[in-house]
DNA sequence: ACCTGAACACCGTTCAAGT
DNA sequence: ACCTGAACACCGTTCAAGT
C-alpha cells in the first residue's frame, strides 16, 4: 500500500509480525522447509528469539500466517470470467501456480488444514471456490456438499503435486517412478502395471485441471438428474 | 549361546523392524501423533536407541512403514461389490474407517505423499481404487486420469477429515467452526455466512461418501458424453 | 512495550564399545 | 550381527533482564 517503508535509514528497520511473516516466507522460499527456524530468523531479522516470540506467538502460527499470506495473494484478484465454470478453474489454476510458485505451499497446506479443518486457510479457499458455485445451478441445500467435494479434490491434488525442484528435477522424478511402477508383479499389481506408461508423459498441471472438470461434470450431472 | 537364551522367555523378546513398527502404531494410537519419539520408543521396547536405529533407518521411515501397514491391513480384504462403483465405494470407506481409527493417519498419509508421491502409500491406494475403474466403461487411455482424480479426492477429504478425538468433541469442533462462520462479515464472504448453518449438523462419512459419488458421476457422464 | 540472549528441556542421529 | 547408551548438534520456547 503505502511505500513509505523504503526509507535510506538502514540500521534498524522495526520489527512487526508482518515483517516476521514476510521474512518466513523468504526463507522457505529460497532455502526450504526445514530451512525455517527460529534462529536463522533471527539471524536474517538481527533480532532475538524472544523478539520474535512477542511478534508471533509460536512456530506454528507463523507457519500458518506464511500460508494464509500466499494464499490470499494468489486469490486477490477476483479472476474474470464468463461462465461459473470458467471462474472455478481460475480459482483452481489460482491457487495451483501459488503451490508451484511455493515448493512448501503444499505440505503447509496439508498440515495446517489437518490440524484446524475449517481455519482462515480452509476458509479463503472455500470461499473462493464456492462464490461461483451459486451461478452454476446447484440448488442452495447442496452448496455445502458440492464445494466441500471441489475443496476437497484440490487439496488432494495439490499434496500429490509437483513440489521441490524446478520442471527438469519433476520429469527425472516422474521418469523414475514410471519404472518403479512398471517393473511391479502384474499379478500383485495388475492395474498399475497397465497404467505405468501413461504416468510417464503427463503434465501435471493439464491433469489437475482434467480433475476440476471432471468434478464439476459430477456436480453439474446431480443438478440435471435432479432437474 | 542358545542356552542362554531358554533362562527366562519373558525379558527380550527379540527386536524386529515389524516389532518396532507394530510398537510405533500402538504409540501413535494411544498418545497421539506428538508421543512418538526415539527415546520414548526405547523405552517401550527396553532397547537402546542405536537398536532402533540398526533396524528402521530414520524417523520418517518408521513413520511411512506405520501409515503403510495401516494402509496394508485396511485394504487387505479385497471387498465382495456387485457394481465396480460398490466396490469403489467400498475401498473409500475401509480407508476412511482406517483414517478413523488411527487419528495420526491423515496428516502422515498428507505427509508421506507430498515427501515420496508415488511411493508404497499411494500404489496401494491407486491400484485398489483402480482396478474396479476398469469396469466402469472409461477407455484405457483415461485410467490414470480418472483413477488419480478419485485418489486426489479421498486425500483431500482425509486430509481434512476427522482427526483428533472422539465423536463428541468433533461435535463441539463442528459447532464452534460454525458459529466463526456465521459471525462473518457477509459483504466478506458472501459464500460462506449462506451456508453456515449447513456445516452445523453434517456428517463426515455421509459427506465423504457422497463426494466419492459425485467423483464417480463426473467419471462416468465423461464415458457416456464420448459413447 | 519492545527487545536481548542465555538457559532449558527437549529432539533425531551417530558411534565407539560391548555381546 | 545385534545391541548399548553416552555424546553431538541441533530444535522451539521461556524468562529475567535491559531499553
Amino acid at each position: 500500500m503505502a511505500s513509505q517503508t523504503r526509507q535510506s535509514q538502514r540500521r534498524r528497520q522495526v520489527l512487526s509480525r508482518e515483517r516476521i511473516v514476510e521474512a518466513a516466507i523468504e526463507l522457505l522460499d529460497t532455502t526450504g522447509e526445514s530451512a525455517l527456524t527460529v534462529r536463522m530468523l533471527t539471524e536474517r531479522l538481527s533480532t532475538g528469539s524472544g523478539a520474535i516470540y512477542h511478534h508471533v506467538g509460536t512456530m506454528n502460527d507463523l507457519l500458518e500466517a506464511a500460508s494464509d499470506t500466499v494464499i490470499a495473494n494468489a486469490l486477490a484478484v477476483p479472476p474474470a470470467a464468463d461462465t461459473p465454470e470458467d471462474e472455478i478453474r481460475a480459482v483452481a489454476l489460482a491457487l495451483f501456480d501459488a503451490a508451484t510458485e511455493h515448493p512448501w505451499l503444499a505440505a503447509q497446506l496439508a498440515a495446517q488444514i489437518t490440524r484446524n479443518p475449517w481455519g482462515s486457510v480452509t476458509l479463503r479457499i472455500f470461499e473462493s471456490f464456492g462464490r461461483p458455485m451459486r451461478a452454476l445451478g446447484v440448488p442452495q441445500p447442496d452448496w455445502f456438499t458440492t464445494t466441500s467435494t471441489l475443496v476437497h479434490y484440490f487439496i488432494g491434488a495439490t499434496t500429490q503435486g509437483p513440489h521441490d525442484g524446478g520442471k527438469p528435477e519433476r520429469a527425472e522424478f516422474l521418469d523414475t517412478a514410471f519404472e518403479a511402477w512398471q517393473n511391479l508383479d502384474p499379478d500383485d499389481y495388475p492395474f498399475i502395471t497397465t497404467i505405468a506408461a501413461q504416468m510417464r508423459d503427463h503434465d501435471d498441471r493439464r491433469q489437475f485441471l482434467t480433475g476440476i472438470d471432471l468434478v464439476l461434470k459430477g456436480i453439474v450431472a446431480r443438478v440435471d438428474h435432479a432437474a
